[in-house]
DNA sequence: GCAAAATTAGGACAATTGTCCTAATAATCA
DNA sequence: TGATTATTAGGACAATTGTCCTAATTTTGC
């Protein structure tokens, strides 16, 4: 891997787990064994090493979702592995919260231009959910629904993060998945996209 | 006022608005118009100022919990009362967040000591919503229900705060009073305490 | 194998950070 | 009033920040 991707890599890490603002040149340098100045060859300023992790970060989503989308028969597996993504990566979200939505928070303290372009994850994981409705021929609802999982994947990682509590995890997850079932129960109309 | 309580308050409104790492010595000094030397007179350190901003925030929100037991008639009124926090802040959360979750997630990125101080404002409002379900004899569920609300409402906050769309808010205050009323229409008991 | 280009190291830079000192001023109380 | 205490201003301080320069080194392409 060469100098450039390394240090988004590292400053993806990074700005995830101290924050953007926290996380310092001599940070990375110093896990990368790089010197400091050798930064300056390939960013010009520290916003735009932010610009390409959240340009990779969405082109990660991207490939994420996509293979929801595979690996998954019908929409309401396919939602309820979005929930489950909590528990999949429980221990960090416990740790350091969503990265998404930890991101959004910070980025909107600072009053920071890429604030629209952290929000385009929000905008692809909603757009992916409300697919996954219209699979369903949900259609009038289906926005207020993906916002509605949004809101409560967004809930849980923060109360996960600050009760580090399993068990409250596994509960919240399982009651997003049940609300999913109902929702399809009661709107759902296209057969064959469910089981 | 005196200097500490006019440090102490400014304090508190730039790490809610700005974030407390964000936040600094000079930021508050150029706003009260005081030397920065003069800081060391009424606090030792930052970090003695977000404990007491945390100090503070707890005792007004113990006073804020008080009074919304008295304004209202029963356990109901009361949670929707805390829900509907979100509409009565909109503004302000759409363009900062939630104070406790912003400032929760912060602290948990620093590692920062003062995080479980922090989560003492979580845990007020939890400890109060359990509270109002025993008041209708809802025992068992009481705390998966307060955990579920604090939830619910970290949940809209964030996306409130990433989407600053009103319509959201609205729509999902109405949706978790809904929830309140299902709840207290299967498991609560005690009628006297109800409407 | 040599010239051009890409990459890196090392450090200078001005600005800002939290902290802490000293001296001046204001308030308090005998 | 005069002495003591509380409060404030102003600046020093070492450390750290993001930025940017230059010179050395490595890689590339002919």
């Amino acid at each position: 891997m060469n100098t450039r991707d390394k240090i988004i890599n590292i400053a993806d890490k990074f700005f995830y787990e101290k924050g953007f603002e926290n996380t310092s040149f001599a940070d990375i340098a110093a896990n990368l064994n790089i010197s400091r100045g050798n930064f300056y060859h390939h960013f010009k300023t520290k916003d735009e090493i932010l610009d390409e992790v959240i340009k990779q970060r969405l082109k990660n989503t991207q490939n994420m979702v996509d293979n929801w989308d595979l690996e998954n028969e019908n929409p309401a597996a396919r939602l309820k592995t979005f929930v489950k993504i909590l528990i999949r990566n429980q221990s960090k979200i416990m740790e350091f919260g969503c990265p998404v939505g930890t991101l959004c928070t910070e980025l909107s303290k600072l009053n920071h231009k890429a604030q629209n372009d952290a929000n385009e994850l929000f905008i692809l994981f909603q757009t992916w959910m409300v697919r996954q409705f219209n699979q369903i021929e949900i259609y009038e609802n289906a926005n207020k629904h993906a916002m509605h999982l949004l809101m409560r994947t967004q809930g849980m990682a923060v109360i996960a993060n600050a009760f580090r509590d399993e068990n409250f995890v596994q509960t919240e997850v399982d009651n997003a998945c049940s609300w999913i079932d109902e929702i399809i129960e009661k709107e759902g109309k296209n057969v064959r996209n469910l089981s």
